[in-house]
DNA sequence: ATATAGATCGAACGTCCGTTCTAATATTAT
DNA sequence: ATAATATTAGAACGGACGTTCGATCTATAT
């Protein structure tokens, strides 16, 4: 049953019982990994501790997958692809260019907050794959920065900032988040979410 | 010669020509800690790779300093060191709070510019360390913080900011350009401190 | 019930790593 | 010159790592 060496993409609909099992085992290796990456990040975490954390024997993980870069590689296309699919169905019904804007933040924030290992280790180890992997986790975090990029460039239109600058220093706060982000202290995702607009819309000098 | 197992404390101003080829080497080797941490990251980068491009003996290392710890140490408690004195340097002289806010982001975007490694490592490397080590570190980095956060502080004066929040979207901004800074298309690093300056202070909105 | 393919397991291999030990060399002090 | 000390060098250790392999177990199909 296993199949291809890129676990995204799901060969058939085969919805046998094995098949869902196989499914099934797979996504709880994944969330495996993501939570002894995150902690120990990608170099200093072994296939060891994903597969005990898994409760999987060590060489049931190269049953699922080929390599340990297959893992990373597997957590950050999926979880950038999730980045941008659901960006996309967010901006669909705005066309306000504030709104649009909002849209960018709070669906940053809200797939962080509900995943914070996968995000972590998304952006901590944007060097951390090579060759194929590399480039083509890199498609995907291309779109969703142009996307991102086009609703910056919307709310700019006309001013004299840099386009590209303006969108890395929101990058910058979006994913700096992860430093210092408490799920206690800062509950409220909205909260952060409208700081953020306010302060980049507006500058910290209006109230 | 060997002195304290902490390389920033120099016991004694001891000029002898011995003592300054000691110097000499130990900060030969932490350049070279420092670009090979920076490409390959802490976990992933070699002792043996960091004596190779010191040009000293792998054992060598270990006469400088006690093991590798000791190394991203001496590097990111220098440098966060660095980034907290020059800022109270520049901070010194002036009144101006939008002068202040200028120099913050000036002050680090120069220091990065002219040690894009070192900065790498001590943003990237945050949690690498442990123990002593890192509450060390931790200790600095607290340091510089609390200084920036006052500025902003000072800036928001009466407005309906989160101070912290409002410090912590400046961070990420600043602290994120290690990802995408290309020496060659971003050559005026003043640019981006003005660029950041303005969204920062009156938000994209303005011309 | 038996055959077949899917899934799991235990054990091992070769490699690289951080660190240490001991001997050798270079520099300074007497 | 000789002794003392600072520094470098080479070799090795024990352990952890990624990965592989063949055996074994399990579920499905006939």
């Amino acid at each position: 049953m296993k199949q291809n060496s890129i676990p995204e993409v799901i060969t058939k609909n085969d919805s046998t019982k094995r098949h869902r099992q196989y499914e099934k085992r797979l996504r709880s290796i994944l969330r495996a990994a993501s939570q002894v990456f995150a902690k120990e990040g990608f170099e200093g975490a072994s296939v060891r501790d994903v597969a005990a954390k898994a409760k999987i024997n060590l060489s049931g993980i190269y049953y699922y997958f080929t390599n340990k870069d297959e893992l990373l590689y597997a957590l950050q296309h999926h979880t950038f692809s999730t980045l941008h699919e659901t960006l996309e169905g967010r901006l669909a019904t705005l066309r306000d260019s504030e709104d649009r804007l909002k849209a960018v933040i709070e669906n940053h924030f809200e797939l962080f907050a509900g995943n914070m290992d996968d995000l972590k280790v998304c952006v901590h180890e944007l060097e951390s794959l090579s060759g194929k992997y590399y480039r083509e986790v890199l498609d995907v975090r291309r779109k969703y920065y142009r996307l991102v990029r086009s609703v910056v460039a919307q709310n700019l239109d006309g001013r004299s900032h840099d386009v590209d600058l303006a969108t890395l220093f929101l990058y910058g706060s979006l994913n700096w988040v992860y430093t210092w982000y408490d799920a206690d202290k800062n509950a409220d995702i909205r909260k952060l979410s409208d700081g953020l607009l306010k302060i980049y819309m507006n500058g910290i000098r209006t109230s």
